[in-house]
DNA sequence: TTGAAAGCGCTAACAA
DNA sequence: TTGTTAGCGCTTTCAA
């Protein structure tokens, strides 16, 4: 009852019974099945004459060719699916446009499914809803541990490719070389003058994360010391404590977070605790968010092309698929972006 | 050669041809094909002896059911398509990420494909793309118009819902009553003694948005002028721009964005111009964006539960689908959150 | 409980 | 160019 305002052209005849299937077409038409198919898939040549009487009877019929059929002749399903921890946030949801992007203009459609957490029983139903589809291939965003369980749990023989910041073997993957990023930033920070770089994480996905190693053996290289880790969870509001915390504490002159949007945190609990950025403390972040050229201060941060990660996935795993040889790993290099949330210390650190 | 490195175990007699079918299980196992099936569905009892062979035989050679097969004969396809302008920006992400939800509950998952412009090449090839993949219904997000594009071009008889925040007839719809929430936040700022309240929008889905609709009907009803309407992008930084040229404008006292991150620009344009807000200039956003609470100030705004938006939306569909009855509109009202980032005017204005 | 037979809606192979 | 005949891999009658 809820369209009862249908154009009376689609009303005339019309009860509003079983869709049309292409021998109504074929039978209203006057012709065989598979011309009706021919003209449907402009395989094989059809004279005007016909052509024209299957088109009609396709408009009059409404018909639509089921794609569960086709699907099942054709053995190339057109759906990659997408398994990720997170769908929403910023880097998560960028990767997965990038996904889309690729896929789309190969003519496939992406289906997400998240997983909801790393527990057997959510990650294996995670995976049988995907597999009860049917699935050219699989990407599965490891940036969680939801992320690392769902691959594990995929069954063998399904064309998958992983993206992460990590690399792992086994499965062809495209990363973001976040190691280095990290590196570099910790490196600049330390080049300001600042004797060490204190480090506020995001839930890694797995013991320690490029992220955070690129920080650790920066620092050990450059013979600083290397404080504890302080940890985070993905909401900013966790920032925002842990700046609070670390403004009264006077040592910390340099700060190196996980991401923007704990920078944002952190530094409004410094800002709350009446301290200023970057005068009282530099404060970086990673990925670029689209908000961090807004803040005050302007974030120094390390850009991540999500979305060409995606792409770059996606073309990963249209390669394993179509057995094309890839070489199964492709990285790239986030870009450093200095900002004014960073600046020499105030005076020389005792 | 990807996967030089598979297990012993999933190396032993298999030759990586062909996947196996039911028909193999079958042989292996014993048993006619039917009984595989049986066992596979559960839909009949099977002896214990050969089920067990049966079991066997699908471990042994890795057997999945071909979900092809499986949507053909069992009409109901378990994809719910989503079409939309964008998919990572914060209240696209989040609405995907609500419906999503309600799906998986469901055992569906849900295809996302994007609409890059309102152009009809690109419309129809994103509706052509849903349309070629089983689908047991489609959810237009129709904020922008690409998705009103969408919508319209959608072929009728598949089951549609669209989400959006302004009500059209004609398809089941759920909506956030973003005009309610408009006027809301405008009656709160001039009750709080601003003269009138200017109005940033963001690009409108239509010739006007909810939420530019609220606040001028508030105005209008209150007696204050109504300035013209300034149009930023869906970028911050547009609204920084904006922010700058307002901050020489001393009759702006208070500013209605149309979204946190435009009025997370707009602050960061006054602020480069030497204003302070809430001092010189009130201005609030609508969605509650994460960061909104972190932002120097801490924005006032509307909280927009886009989740819950498209788990309504999946619910929706799902009756669509069903055939239950619904009342085709579900509406939920958006709370005002006041933090600080609106004050009194400084002065009374002249 | 089980198997044989009959489709699901479409495309591909093969003749005509 | 066109129709006839075979499937695609599974589930569902229908008998046994």
């Amino acid at each position: 009852m809820l369209r009862a305002t249908d154009t009376l052209k689609s009303m005339s005849m019309t009860t509003p019974s079983k869709p049309a299937v292409i021998a109504d077409v074929a039978r209203v038409a006057g012709v065989s099945v598979p011309t009706v198919s021919r003209v449907l898939t402009g395989a094989a040549k059809v004279s005007d004459g016909k052509r024209e009487r299957v088109l009609a009877a396709i408009e009059e019929l409404n018909f639509r060719p089921s794609a569960a059929a086709r699907a099942l002749v054709a053995r190339q399903p057109k759906i990659v699916a997408v398994l990720a921890g997170n769908t929403s946030q910023y880097g998560y949801a960028e990767t997965i446009r990038g996904i889309e992007e690729g896929a789309r203009a190969a003519g496939f459609v992406v289906s997400i499914t998240v997983v909801e957490s790393a527990e057997d029983e959510s990650v294996d139903r995670a995976v049988d809803l995907v597999m009860a589809q049917s699935v050219a291939g699989v990407i599965v965003l490891k940036f969680d541990p939801p992320g690392v369980a769902a691959l594990h749990r995929l069954p063998k023989g399904i064309p998958t490719v992983s993206i992460a910041g990590v690399r792992e073997k086994g499965v062809p993957q495209a990363v973001l070389d976040e190691t280095a990023a990290a590196s570099e930033l910790t490196e600049y920070l330390l080049g300001l003058g600042h004797k060490t770089v204190y480090h506020v994480r995001v839930p890694p996905s797995r013991r320690e994360d490029g992220r955070t190693t690129g920080w650790r053996k920066t620092l050990i290289a450059a013979g600083a010391e290397v404080p504890d880790v302080l940890d985070a969870s993905w909401e900013p509001e966790s920032g925002r404590g842990i700046g609070l915390e670390l403004a009264s504490r006077p040592e910390v002159t340099a700060i190196f977070c996980g991401n923007d949007e704990i920078a944002m945190g952190v530094i409004r609990g410094y800002t709350q605790a009446g301290k200023s950025v970057p005068q009282d403390v530099s404060i970086v972040g990673f990925d670029d968010h689209p908000l961090a050229s807004m803040w005050s201060p302007p974030l120094t941060t390390a850009r991540q092309d999500f979305a060409g990660l995606g792409r770059r996935a996606y073309g990963l795993l249209e390669a394993v698929v179509t057995g094309t040889p890839v070489r199964s790993f492709s990285s790239e290099r986030p870009s450093v972006i200095i900002r004014e949330s960073s600046a020499p210390p105030r005076a020389a650190p005792r």
